[in-house]
DNA sequence: AATTAGGAGGTGGTCAGACCACTAATATTG
DNA sequence: CAATATTAGTGGTCTGACCACCTCCTAATT
């Protein structure tokens, strides 16, 4: 138990910070203190409270108005995705490392949701099959990403959830676009969760995670 | 109606630090410019470099030495998934997803080594097991938890070992520490990974997983 | 009285300068 | 030559000062 030479300031901050949500019950879209009243209240300077809410900023967890204050904000990627893949994906190791993971995690997902889907999401989904009956393909692309996000969130784990926002966020900062579900893929998914057929699910997903593989 | 013209002075000194590692070939364990001289040659002040410093270390993409400097890490996720879920994981909910989470990344890894994992590393399982076989029960519990990271690293996924790492690294400093494997489960595992049953493997760790989710 | 214009105060954004603590390379000393 | 003291450089932190912007309240106008 080792007291390591005192945390850095600017951590110490974020468990703070952490706790005054909980203890206040903020929730997302609440305001948080300002930074010259968090700096009051944690003897801290300002400066250092800054790095902290910077900190948070970037990974997508707050977000600041000029004029206005700091907000919690509806947990999603922001810049992180940008920043991180910017910064991060220079080999084609990590490359691959992070579209092996993404289907994967989506495979995941939609394991679970297989088994939680609620007769709601279905017509739901079945809806958005329906509004692909169009020649624009603009509106059919947007069907199919938004048939993807709601299937996958249909897993009932908003972490897992959070994982496949982050991870397919990184890609599309990338130049090689992320691969989204054709009409015809959702179509078939659908098919096989209204019957909650599994095993044929998790072929059907193998089966184009294998294909994705075999282009590289 | 404001126009949203200037990007904040720490979003662009993100930018302008990419590009100077970009421009001098910077490696990781590389040194960066101090934070005195960014701020001259970036024509900012030394609190918008540490605003977007501190950005990066919690990160995880640099690394700050006090007196020394400040250094381009390894690539990792490092802190991503600690906080994204220290500040997600305010309810119990949130605490299933985590557990769940974490064994469906388990069960990914070790079908994924299951196809990859050379022979090298098989036999090195087969010594920790054997390494097994001894009364003292610190000794036994240090090699189970050597044998399961083994076999997760086995998988050729560094993004998703580091995945298992912060999930497992966050749960516990959760109050219920984490259920690692048993000397059991890791002969278990050993046979049939030798034997490359990946049917089997997955049978064997969901039914553990279905074992844990019953007990909550 | 209702509407509008203006101002006051709060908030984040940024900067400059000042210390402190620490490290490593250098100079000094024995 | 080796051990030690000095010094320059670095990150860590705080303070105070502006600026730009937003909200809300007040007071003047209609």
């Amino acid at each position: 138990m080792s007291v390591q030479p005192t945390e850095k300031v600017y951590i110490e901050i974020l468990k703070q910070i952490k706790a005054i949500i909980v203890e206040d019950g903020l929730q997302a879209g609440d305001k948080l203190p300002s930074e010259r009243e968090l700096s009051d209240r944690l003897k801290v300077g300002r400066s250092s409270v800054r790095e902290a809410l910077r900190s948070l900023e970037l990974l997508g967890l707050i977000e600041t108005r000029r004029g206005e204050g700091t907000f919690i904000r509806e947990a999603t990627g922001h810049r992180l995705v940008e920043v991180l893949a910017s910064f991060i994906l220079n080999d084609n190791k990590a490359r691959h490392d992070l579209q092996e993971t993404r289907h994967i995690v989506i495979k995941d997902c939609v394991e679970l949701a297989v088994r939680r889907a609620e007769s709601a999401t279905i017509s739901k989904l079945g809806n958005l099959i329906e509004q692909m009956d169009t020649n624009e393909q603009e509106q059919v692309h947007k069907a199919c990403k938004q048939f993807e996000k709601i299937v996958i969130q249909a897993c009932g784990n908003h972490l897992l959830y959070r994982l496949y926002v982050e991870l397919t966020g990184y890609g599309s900062s990338l130049q090689r676009a992320n691969s989204y579900w054709s009409q015809a893929f959702c179509e078939e998914v659908l098919t096989l969760l209204q019957q909650k057929d599994a095993v044929k699910l998790t072929s059907l997903l193998s089966k184009q995670n294998d294909a994705l593989n075999a282009i590289e």
